[in-house]
DNA sequence: ACCTGAACACCGTTCAAGT
DNA sequence: ACCTGAACACCGTTCAAGT
């Protein structure tokens, strides 16, 4: 009944808390939030499902601590820049590449709350935010937006994903789809998406989410002793 | 075995997808996210649990339902202001406190993708960002980054309520642990979530909110013939 | 047309029992 | 200390059968 043949048997290592992360990974990678399964888990590990529960607390915690490799990968890949708003930038689309990329981090990453992956990501921008000579108290709300912009973004991301997943569209067709029901509405009561129906299928996600961190930069109040550059 | 001397039976009113809506969302408010049941839906409602798929097609376009009735509730209530600004405060303000004081909407909102219950909170601010004349191809933009500000906080806001309910602690104890936390990380990797520790347990979650929703207003480039008041 | 409720194919989690 | 895997208490969803 079992098939052994279609994945690589690693006997050598034994089961750590490491390798359960990573077939979580590669697991939610292949077949998105779902596909993660402490079932699927003991046969891709070739073990049994308590087996797991010896290094890893429960299903939350597991997420968790596949958003944290996850992050914190991502955010070594690059999390530099020539000033502290193209670090920002960066961070960012750093970010937005990692959700894209794995549709299931959006979710994941909104229900890690105050926790370590959030934590990676607030400290990041937020060491560029007192490099542009922010106020100090205003320290944390600019970066907490910034988190939540970002956050709001990548959990949309992957919703939509998963939502045309689950009817076999691809990106362009869900689009499409949406600008079509959109431009479908009644016009006295909705005026605006209507308008703006049209520029759903052609626009470039990725610019967008680039430009609302610019607008997020931009409403910054910079200190007058910002000006002067540092070498 | 059953117990019904608890619920008030309603016999007149045949099964509906209004009541099944209202009673899916007396039940999120009771018991959160994972109150909602089709077989806790089906006793409340003296029914059968295959009944209620007759009027809903599943349980997401029932979370996607119950969020559109909160949604539009919450805007009529709403969703006016001075100046454009001030709508869009207030709208913003609003979308918080349903948030807050239903945390499931915040998680489920953000997968409801381009669905109804979005397009609505994006119409009006839409609208009030035009009124703000911004320029047409920004429209999208801002209205946009607004929204996913308000989704990000909104999403975080319920998982923190999730993550204490299901420690048993109520918010305050939940915000010092996480400051307690947050204190406690390497000084050298992590100096900027520590010096903001401290602000965890004090801030004004709502004041902040709005703090970010200025943050990107302000952003906005004004148009010149934006400064005329209109009567 | 609308409702019933047993049945199906799953879940996460636990725990006695093994090594 | 670490692993096994059956068992428990749930899920969402379907569907023959009823009215």
């Amino acid at each position: 009944m079992k098939r052994k043949a279609s994945s690589p048997q690693r006997r050598e290592e034994s089961l750590s808390r490491e390798r359960i992360i990573e077939a979580s990974i590669e697991l939610l990678d292949r077949s998105g939030e779902d596909g993660l399964t402490f079932r699927a888990l003991a046969e891709r590990l070739a073990t049994g499902a308590g087996a797991i529960y010896w290094h890893v607390a429960n299903k939350s915690d597991l997420l968790t601590a596949a958003c944290d490799a996850m992050v914190t990968r991502r955010l070594k890949a690059n999390a530099t820049g020539a000033t502290p708003s193209a670090a920002i930038r960066s961070i960012a689309g750093e970010m937005f590449d990692a959700i894209d990329e794995h549709p299931w981090l959006g979710s994941a990453l909104i229900h890690c709350a105050g926790q370590m992956p959030m934590v990676r990501i607030l400290e990041a921008i937020g060491q560029q935010v007192r490099a542009l000579d922010v106020a100090g108290e205003a320290q944390w709300q600019v970066a907490c937006a910034l988190l939540n912009y970002i956050l709001g973004v990548g959990g949309q991301n992957a919703a939509h994903t998963q939502f045309a997943k689950a009817r076999d569209l691809d990106r362009t067709d869900f689009l499409n789809a949406m600008a079509t029901m959109w431009s479908e509405l009644d016009p006295d009561d909705y005026p605006f998406a209507r308008s703006v129906a049209g520029q759903l299928s052609t626009h470039d996600d990725r610019a967008d989410f680039l430009t609302g961190i610019d607008l997020i930069l931009k409403g910054i109040d910079p200190s007058p002793t910002a000006v002067h550059s540092i070498p």
